[in-house]
RNA sequence: CGCGGAGUAGAGCAGCCUGGUAGCUCGUCGGGCUCAUAACCCGGAGGCCGUGUGGUUCAAAUCCCACCUCCGCAACCA
C-alpha cells in the first residue's frame, strides 16, 4: 500500500484569464506532485476554479451575460492553460459544481447546529443617509465618520462565525507544528498581524448580491465566497459531514496547500478554524510561494506587461517555460520574468548545456559504433567521479524538494549535465576513436555518458516531462524510475541509440525579441476598451450640482506618521479658516512640490478621519496609470473660486 | 518607534542559523578542443559583502547596536 499524498493549489478566481504569474503555482505544484508519484506516493493533486462572488456578478453584468455563462468561459480558459502547461492534476474542481455546492450547504448546516454560527447578532451603528454600518471604533465622536450625523444602533441581518472561540486552539496548533506556515517569515506576519491582536468573528454571509451558494435556511443570503472556496479542499474529496467518503478518509488531511503569499491569511487562520469547528484534522502544511513579476512590476493589463502562459508555450515550448518558471523563481523572494531572460536561459541552459550534451553523445555513438551501445569493459579511475556525481544527485534533489527549493533542485540536475560535458573533455572520445586499440575504452566512455544522461533525464521528469521522454528515446532506453538511479548501469549494451535530434534549437536573441514585439500590437486597443468599461453610469445635472468644487491654495503640507501613502495638506480655500485634507499622494509628491500651488478640491465632502487626521474634502488628481498619479493644478484663479 | 524581509563583482542569486582568508549562473577577456546546436572544457579580470575608520572577538558578509534605501503584511488613497 502506497502512502497517500494530497497536494492542492489555490483555486483560481474566474474573473479573467490568468497570466503567467498566476500560472506559476500550478506548475510548481505539478512538479512536486510528479516527483512524489515517482517516489511511490499515491498522489492526489487538485486544482480548480473559484467562481462565486460579487465581483463576478458585476463582471458578468458588464459583459451582458449571466454569471454562469461568464464563469464557464473563464473556467475554460483557466483549464486550457493548466493543460497547455502539461500539468497532471487529478481533479479540477469548480465551486459551481453541484456536489460542491451541496456539500458546502451541508457543512454549513453542521456548523450552525454546532452553535458556531450566529445570525444578526452583529450590532452596528447605522447611519441612515449613508446607508452604512460602523463599529464602535470607527465612529468619530460617537457620530457617523462619513457625514458626522447621528447614528443609531441597528442590526443588519448577517451570519457570523465564532472565530474567536478557536483562537487558543489555533495558536497551539501553530506552536506545536512549526512547519505549518511556511516559509517562516510569513508565519511571523500572520501571528503578529492577526492572531496576536485577537481574532474577530468572521462575517460569512452576504445579502447585497445573489451570485453565491444560498445560505441554508435563509434565502436572502449567500455564503461568503472565501468560505465557499476554502471548502473545495475537502469537498473535492467528496467530504460529507455525516458520512465520510473513502477518498476523504484516504487523503485528508492534505500534505500541503500550495498558495500565493497574498492569501496566507485565509489558509492559515480561517481555514484551520473552520476545520476545527468541523472536528476535522488540519492540513499539514501551507506553503506561501512568492510572486513572479514582469520586469520589476506586478503584471497588470494597464501597464501592458501581461504575459500569458499559452503564448509563451506556443513560442518556446512547454518544457522551456516550465523550466524557466521552476528554475528562475527564488525560494522565498519574488522572481521576475522578461523575454530577454527567457531566451537567455533557453540558450545557455537548455540548448547549450543540456541539448548539446545529448546531441553530441548520441551523435558519437552513432558515428563510432553505428548506434550500438557498447558494454563498459574498460573502466578507468577518471570515471569514478562522474558516476559518484550521478549516483549522489537524487538524494540531494529529494532533500531540496522537501522544502520546496525547486530551483536549487533543478540546478543540481544541470550540474550533473555539466559534469558530463566536462567528462567528454577529460576523456576526449574523438581522440580514442582514432586508435583502433582504444575501441573498448571509447565504448566505455560513451556508455558512461549515456547512462549519466539517463540519470539526467529521469531526474528531469518532474520538471520537463516531454524533454525527459525525448532524451530517453534518443539514448535508447525506457528505464525511467527513481529506483533505477540506485545503481549505475541500467542502460543495456547491445541496444541502439536513436537519431541525434536537437532538443532545443538556439534562439537568435534579437530576432526572437523582434518577433515578440511584432506579435503584441493590440496593447493600446485593449487599454481603450478597458477604460470604456470602467466608466461610471450617467448622472443628471442635479447630481453634478451637489458637488462643490473650489480652488484652494496649499499653504502647508506634511507627511502623516503611520501612513505611507498619505500627505496632510493645509489649504486656503478662500474662507478664513484653514482646511485640512489628507490625500493619498505621498508616493508621487513630496510636500515641497505642493506648497504654494493651487489645486481643485471637493469642498462639501463629508469629513473622514484617516490615520488620525481628520480630512475635510479631497483634492482632484488623475490616475494616469496604476503607477502614476498627477494632481490637477490650476493657475489664474484665486483661492476660493467655485467651479461649475 | 506597528510587524516582517532584503541590500554580496555589470546583471541575477547563494553563503549568514552552527564566525576563520568571498562563491554560483549569465555577461566580459584570454586559452584549449573539434564529437556537438559558433556548442563544450580551462583560466583571467571584476566585490573594502548598504552605511557607521560602531560594539563583541585572536578573527565578522556571518553575532550585537544605530542609521539609510527598497519590498511585503497591516493601516490606508474620500
Amino acid at each position: 500500500m502506497n502512502k497517500p499524498y494530497y497536494i492542492t493549489t489555490a483555486i483560481a478566481y474566474t474573473s479573467r484569464k490568468p497570466h503567467i504569474g498566476n500560472s506559476y503555482e500550478i506548475v510548481l505544484a505539478d512538479a512536486l506532485a510528479r516527483f512524489k508519484r515517482m517516489q511511490g506516493y499515491d498522489v492526489f493533486f487538485q486544482t480548480g476554479t473559484d467562481e462565486h462572488g460579487q465581483k463576478i456578478e458585476e463582471y458578468a453584468a458588464a459583459a451582458g451575460i449571466s454569471p454562469k455563462e461568464y464563469v464557464d468561459k473563464v473556467a475554460g480558459e483557466i483549464k486550457d492553460i493548466c493543460d497547455c502547461l502539461n500539468t497532471t492534476y487529478d481533479k479540477f474542481i469548480r465551486t459551481t459544481d453541484k456536489d460542491h455546492e451541496e456539500s458546502v450547504q451541508k457543512i454549513f448546516k453542521k456548523l450552525i447546529d454546532k452553535g458556531d454560527v450566529y445570525k444578526s447578532a452583529y450590532e452596528g451603528w447605522y447611519c441612515v443617509p449613508c446607508e452604512s454600518f460602523f463599529t464602535d471604533s470607527q465612529l468619530v465622536d460617537g457620530k457617523c465618520p462619513d457625514c458626522g450625523r447621528e447614528v443609531r444602533k441597528e442590526q443588519e441581518e448577517a451570519y457570523f462565525f465564532k472565530m474567536s472561540k478557536y483562537q487558543k486552539q489555533l495558536e497551539e496548533y501553530i506552536e506545536s507544528n512549526p512547519d505549518f506556515i511556511y516559509p517562516e517569515s510569513r508565519k511571523k506576519e500572520m501571528i503578529n498581524n492577526f492572531i496576536k491582536p485577537g481574532l474577530q468573528d468572521l462575517c460569512i454571509s452576504r445579502s447585497t448580491f445573489k451570485w453565491g451558494i444560498p445560505f441554508p435556511g435563509d434565502e436572502k443570503h449567500v455564503i461568503y465566497v472565501w468560505v465557499d472556496a476554502l471548502l473545495n479542499y475537502i469537498t473535492g474529496l467528496g467530504y460529507d459531514p455525516d458520512n465520510q467518503s473513502e477518498m476523504y478518509k484516504k487523503y485528508w488531511p492534505a500534505d500541503v496547500h500550495i498558495i500565493g503569499k497574498d492569501i496566507l491569511r485565509f489558509h492559515t487562520i480561517y481555514w484551520p478554524i473552520m476545520l476545527m469547528a468541523l472536528g476535522e484534522p488540519l492540513p499539514k502544511q501551507v506553503f506561501g510561494h512568492p510572486w513572479l513579476l514582469s520586469g520589476n512590476d506586478k503584471m497588470s493589463k494597464s501597464k501592458g506587461n501581461v504575459i500569458y502562459a499559452d503564448d509563451l508555450c506556443n513560442r518556446f515550448g512547454v518544457d522551456a517555460i516550465r523550466y524557466y518558471l521552476l528554475s528562475e523563481m527564488p525560494h522565498a523572494q519574488d522572481g521576475t520574468i522578461t523575454y530577454e531572460t527567457i531566451i537567455e536561459r533557453f540558450n545557455s541552459d537548455l540548448a547549450n548545456t543540456l541539448g548539446n550534451l545529448v546531441n553530441r553523445t548520441v551523435a558519437m555513438n552513432n558515428k563510432y559504433f553505428d548506434g550500438v551501445i557498447q558494454a563498459p569493459t574498460a573502466a578507468e579511475e577518471i570515471d569514478e567521479d562522474l558516476k559518484a556525481t550521478a549516483l549522489g544527485t537524487l538524494s540531494n534533489v529529494a532533500k531540496l524538494l522537501d522544502t520546496y527549493k525547486v530551483s536549487d533542485a533543478i540546478s543540481l540536475v544541470f550540474d550533473l549535465a555539466k559534469r558530463c560535458n566536462k567528462y567528454i573533455d577529460e576523456t576526449m572520445p574523438w581522440a580514442l576513436a582514432k586508435d583502433e586499440e582504444k575501441k573498448a575504452r571509447l565504448g566505455t566512455v560513451l556508455y558512461n555518458l549515456l547512462e549519466s544522461i539517463r540519470f539526467v533525464a529521469v531526474l528531469l521528469k518532474p520538471f520537463m516531462p516531454e524533454t525527459s521522454d525525448k532524451i530517453l528515446e534518443q539514448i535508447g532506453t525506457d528505464v525511467n524510475t527513481l529506483e533505477s538511479l540506485d545503481s549505475f548501469g541500467a542502460i543495456k549494451a547491445g541496444d541502439k541509440v536513436g537519431v541525434a535530434t536537437p532538443l532545443f534549437s538556439r534562439l537568435d536573441v534579437e530576432k526572437t525579441l523582434a518577433e515578440i514585439e511584432a506579435s503584441l500590437p493590440d496593447l493600446n486597443e485593449e487599454k481603450e476598451e478597458e477604460k470604456e468599461i470602467e466608466g461610471l453610469a450617467e448622472i443628471v445635472y442635479d447630481d453634478f450640482a451637489k458637488v462643490e468644487l473650489r480652488v484652494a491654495e496649499v499653504t502647508d503640507c506634511q507627511p502623516i506618521k503611520r501612513a505611507k501613502k498619505l500627505l496632510q495638506l493645509t489649504l486656503n480655500d478662500g474662507t478664513k479658516t484653514p482646511r485640512t485634507i489628507a490625500s493619498g499622494i505621498a508616493k508621487w509628491y513630496s510636500p515641497e512640490d505642493l506648497i504654494g500651488k493651487k489645486v481643485i478640491i471637493v469642498a462639501n465632502l463629508a469629513p473622514r478621519t484617516l490615520c488620525g487626521v481628520e480630512s475635510h474634502g479631497m483634492l482632484l488628481a488623475g490616475e494616469v496609470s496604476e503607477e502614476d498619479v498627477k494632481v490637477a493644478f490650476v493657475e489664474g484663479m484665486p483661492a476660493g473660486t467655485q467651479l461649475s
